[in-house]
DNA sequence: GTTGACCTTCCCACCTTGGCAAGGTCTACA
DNA sequence: TGTAGACCTTGCCAAGGTGGGAAGGTCAAC
């Protein structure tokens, strides 16, 4: 058993983040010592690790919270696990897609800006006027 | 001189959120009719339309105040200009490459699980181990 | 017994957008 | 003239996820 700090650590989820995860119920409420310390088990720990590493390929907090009880629940089936997965793939894909829009037109619009004391400006031009938008 | 509706219909930019510009002052108060509805000019919907295409193209409304205010200058250097267009699509390079990582490592995870009614997935293995991270 | 590191709860801020409510105004038509 | 319906006003709440800080309780070590 762990005060909180020490979860957080171990896990690399902050204490912040570990109280805001229990307030919206994807935490049980942690154990209390007489004093009121959240208290951890290594359990936890493994629970909280699982969390940090499904933010980092960017799942919601409500897709982790879907990933939590396929893990737990050990009659799942594979197909509800990689469903969740490839749609958050294809999230990924679109937003990529989007930005990957955003920055090749502003790419193409600063190659054939000057860049210099001149105030004339294929950016702002375009921006004033729609850019073929 | 318009109304906010047709304002928001003319600039693509919705009624909200002109007022919201207005209240972050990254838009001058506009002008009021004698029944406290505001008035907006030709002119006016010129500047939504530069606020919704530089949105579309990613830039923060911090940015914004800054391409408006630098377009508004007939003697800027579009050095500044392009400074800001820059930093915007590294920023955007950054964030395309983390997306990029994230959907490629869920795709190869997602290519080994069977996606079945089997409940064995290395998408939760990963999660749950760390997967090499 | 005191200091300093930890814990608790609660509120605020970020950023941008949408929604809803309660009320005032304007237009068109009966 | 009245009234319906479309518009406008302000104001508050919500989201998603994280960090910051205040005011206070607790614990360990010295």
């Amino acid at each position: 058993m762990m005060n909180i700090g020490k979860a957080a650590a171990a896990s690399g989820v902050s204490a912040k983040m570990i109280r805001y995860y229990e307030s919206i119920d994807l935490l049980a409420a942690a154990r209390r010592t007489d004093a009121g310390y959240r208290a951890y088990t290594d359990e936890d720990v493994h629970v909280l690790r699982f969390i940090r590493r499904a933010r980092d390929l960017g799942f919601s907090l409500a897709d982790i919270g879907d990933l939590l009880a396929l893990w737990r629940d050990q009659g799942r089936a594979s197909a509800d696990v990689k469903r969740i997965a490839l749609t958050h793939v294809a999230a990924l894909e679109r937003k990529i897609g989007e930005l990957q829009g955003m920055a090749d037109t502003l790419r193409t619009l600063a190659a054939h800006c000057h860049g210099d004391a001149r105030p004339d400006c294929p950016i702002l031009t375009d921006l004033d006027a729609g850019g073929g938008h």
